[in-house]
This record gives C-alpha cells, structure tokens and sequence, in this order.
RNA sequence: GCGGCCGUAGCUCAAUUGGUUAGAGCACUGGUUUGUGGUACCAGGGGUUGGGGGUUCAAGUCCCCUCGGUCGCCCCA
C-alpha cells in the first residue's frame, strides 16, 4: 500500500460508490420538494458551545467523540457531530421563525471521533428533514411519512423496519427517569460495567444494553406509561393512528430510547438486520425543548437524520446511464474539425465525449469501454467530402453522413 | 474506548515444514490489423509483501510496536 492514506474514518467517493451516494442524495431531494420542504444549507463548523449545550454535555457525541479545535482566533470550534444543533442556531440567528412552521432539508457531511467499522465513519454523511414550529402530531406524522416514502423509493421495504416509541412530555420523562435510576441502582450490583456508567449518565440507555444480564433486569423495570401523562398518551396515539392512515407500518418498542437529550415525544429509528452491528438507517424524534434551550423562543419542532453511506450500501445500485457520443478523428486535419464537431453537438444538448489518443482500433475500445452508443469517425477522406462516419457501436452498422446533418442523424441517441 | 481476525501488483488471490531472481487472472501499454470496438493470440510495464524494529545462515511466512481495514462490544446515522 502507498504511504499516502487517508485520514482512519475518511474515504474517497467515486465510481459505484458515488453513484449509490448521489442516488440516496438525489432522491431524498427530490421528495423533500415534493413534501414542501425548504432546502438550507449551513456552516460544518460551529461553536463547540453550541453542541455541548445542544445535544448535552454527557452524551457519548459530546464528551469524547466531537472534533474540536481550537482556531487561531482562540475561539473553541467543532466539525458539526449532527445537524439539528446547527440548524436551530440558524433558525435563531436569521430570524426564521417569521417563517415558522418551516420545514427544511439539509444533507452533507458529520464528523464523529468513533472507532470506525463497515458503515460507521469519522466523517460520515447524512440527510436531513425538520420541522420547526409544529406542536401537533401532524408534523410527526408527515415527516415520518416522508421518511417511510424516502425508503420506498430506495427500495428499501423490504429490508428496513420502523420501530417507534415516546418519551412523553418534560413531566413524565422526568418521573420516569427517576423512577429508572431508583430502580436500577437498588440492583447496580447486578448491572454490567456499561450500564452502571449509564445510570449515572442516561440511564435511559440500560434499557437498550444487549447484555444479557442486564436484559434480564430491564425486563421488569419500570415503564414510562405510568408515569405519561395524559396529553402525552393521547400525542402518541394520534401519531400512531396517522401512521396507519398514511400506510406506514411500525413496530412500538418500549424500550427505544436515543442518546441525545433534546429528545421528548416521538422517538423512531428505522433499523436493518442487513448491516451488521450498524442497524441504524434513519432515526429521529421531536424534540420541543432544544430551540427555547438554546436561548430562543419555546419552539416545538421535530427531525430526522438518514445516513447516506448506509442507505446507500443497502440500495440496488441505480441503472448505469448511456455513455457519451465519441467523436473520433483520425489524422491531423480532422483533429480541429473534431472538437469544433464536439463543442457543437455538445451546445446542442448531446452527451459528447473525444478520443483522441492510439490507433483507431484504441480509439474506438475506449468508446466502447465507456459505453459510447455511437461514435463519429472523422478522417481525412470524410473531412475532405464534408462527411463524417457514423457507427452505431451495438450494431456495428455505419453510414456516411453529411457534417451539416449529424444533429439529425444523432437524433435517436438523445437522453 | 475494549476484544477478535486480517493486510502480498490498480483489483481478486497464489507462494511446500521459514529456503534461490515473490507468481497468476483481471486491468493497463504495445503488437498481430500505420483507418474499425465488444472475441482471440503474442509481448511488455508494474511490488522496499502497509510501515518500523527484532529472532535467524535465511523472514511474505516467527515475535514486538505502529498504521489501516474488518467483526463484535460501546455508540449511533
């Protein structure tokens, strides 16, 4: 291998890959304007305050996995770990909420310090959809619809699930998190290594933990229905019921919780057994708090984020698209008639690509490699009639057309 | 951050118990065909065996460190 590596966590995008990528990208656009949807983009980079304060100090993203730095101005900065936490100062800081309810959809790059595997990266790309100034349970609804759209059209039914689950408004997840930390500490004794960190800094999390002794334990923990209020039960419920009325099938699972703490209300993932360790392919919730906690105005609002290396392993990779019409010339001469001929038919709107270098026989491999459907020799002899040779590379039938006619001839090959 | 497995050409892989100049297929370049692709045949270029150190007469092969990948844990998208 080449001493020139890059970066553990990081990797280049190109061929297949990138075509899984833009595909995943280039759908979730495109049903994000259909949803009516704003598109937004913000800065990578924020204060690192914004994050700490954001998704919670003691979260794993927060206190070891962010990148942060310090800039020559000496002002702390972080390589965003997520995007909600940007996207609410952004809301703040341009005075959106004269737009409010306002629905946005953001996709590029997260950085997280993790230990990287398939399908987990340091710097890793999602997509993005909030929405912001929404208390009722339509917009849960709604984006989750657009979640569940998103994986249909990926093609993804099939292989991912929908598993959803409250965490109540501020009251009752507040009494529940109690009675969590009173119940599992009476048995810490018992619980593993993990999760005893846990009950001091989310507990919550003990009741996702995979071992077993811990499972065990969980299985007669407290739940949160107790200690839901009323409004809270009758939130989830309308969610769920919109659910079914959209036809998007979901499985409730008492025990999901998520590791940032802005979370109240809905919380979903759509998981796959399809990935490995890496279940996880898009997971969100609301999170009512987090803009008022941020210093603005109390702001309900709800989001998601999808990881675009993950759907974009798990899809079928999209047809590949007809290569380029390949002007070939052959002598010198023909060489500036060429790419006059190319420059043309390119204005005119064809997919036009040269080859220019090595025998004919080269020439003409290479337009076949690259998927040409035609190729337009043009030689001495043709130049000197004001011909050029139009090849149809799948039949192997040719024909002499006039220069003056190629636009027409080249009529069938167009997109 | 913890544990396991792995690392030979651009890619996929070979290389007897440690034993000469580390091989093959695909890809690439040139040729058979100085102007006709997808087939075939011929030839060629390409490696400090991820990096560093050690053991040995001798290391791709054994040991240590390190970098990277991968699987599980953790966490999450």
């Amino acid at each position: 291998m080449s001493k020139l590596q890059p970066v553990r966590g990081t990797r280049d995008l190109f061929g297949e890959d990138a075509e899984r990528f833009a595909h995943v990208v280039a759908t979730f656009e495109r049903l994000a304007r259909a949803y009516g949807f704003r598109g937004v983009d913000t800065p990578i980079f924020e204060f690192t305050e914004l994050f700490a304060r954001g998704i919670g100090e003691t979260t794993d993203i927060v206190s070891k996995e962010m990148y942060t730095f310090e800039d020559r101005g000496g002002e702390s900065l972080t390589l965003r770990p997520e995007f909600t936490a940007g996207l609410c100062r952004a809301y703040l800081s341009n005075g959106w909420q004269q737009l409010s309810p306002l629905k946005l959809a953001a996709h590029g790059p997260v950085f997280r310090y993790e230990r990287p595997q398939k399908g987990r990266y340091r710097q890793f790309h999602q997509i993005d959809a909030e929405i912001m100034g929404v208390a009722e349970p339509q917009a849960d609804i709604e984006l989750l619809a657009l979640a569940a759209h998103l994986l249909d059209e990926l093609g993804l039914a099939g292989k991912v699930q929908l598993e959803i689950n409250t965490l109540g408004d501020t009251p009752s997840r507040l009494a529940w998190r109690e009675a969590l930390v009173g119940y599992f500490g009476r048995h810490e004794a018992a619980l593993s290594e993990d999760s005893k960190t846990r009950l001091h800094k989310n507990p919550m999390r003990i009741l996702d933990s995979k071992d077993e002794g811990d499972r065990a334990l969980v299985a007669d923990a407290p739940l949160l229905d107790r200690f839901l209020s009323a409004e809270a039960g009758a939130f989830f419920e309308t969610v769920l019921k919109g659910l079914e009325s959209v036809g998007v099938p979901y499985v409730v699972q008492p025990r999901l919780v998520r590791g940032l703490d802005y979370y109240c209300h809905t919380a979903f993932e759509f998981t796959t057994t399809h990935l490995g360790a890496q279940g996880t392919v898009l997971a969100g919730g609301r999170y009512d708090g987090l803009i008022e906690q941020l210093g603005g105005p109390a702001t309900p609002a709800i989001g998601w984020a999808g990881g675009i290396e993950r759907l974009g392993m798990l899809v079928d990779l999209p047809a590949a698209p007809r290569g380029p019409i390949t002007v070939v010339p052959m002598g010198e001469a023909s060489q500036l008639a060429a790419v006059g001929l190319t420059a043309r038919l390119r204005r005119a709107g064809f997919v036009v690509e040269q080859a220019f270098r090595g025998n004919l026989k080269k020439r003409l491999s290479r337009a076949s490699d690259m998927g040409a459907p035609a190729v337009l020799i043009l030689g001495e002899d043709e130049l000197a009639r004001g011909e050029v040779i139009l090849k149809d590379l799948a039949t192997g039938a040719q024909q002499a057309v006039a220069l003056d006619q190629v636009e027409t001839a080249l009529a069938v090959y167009r997109d």
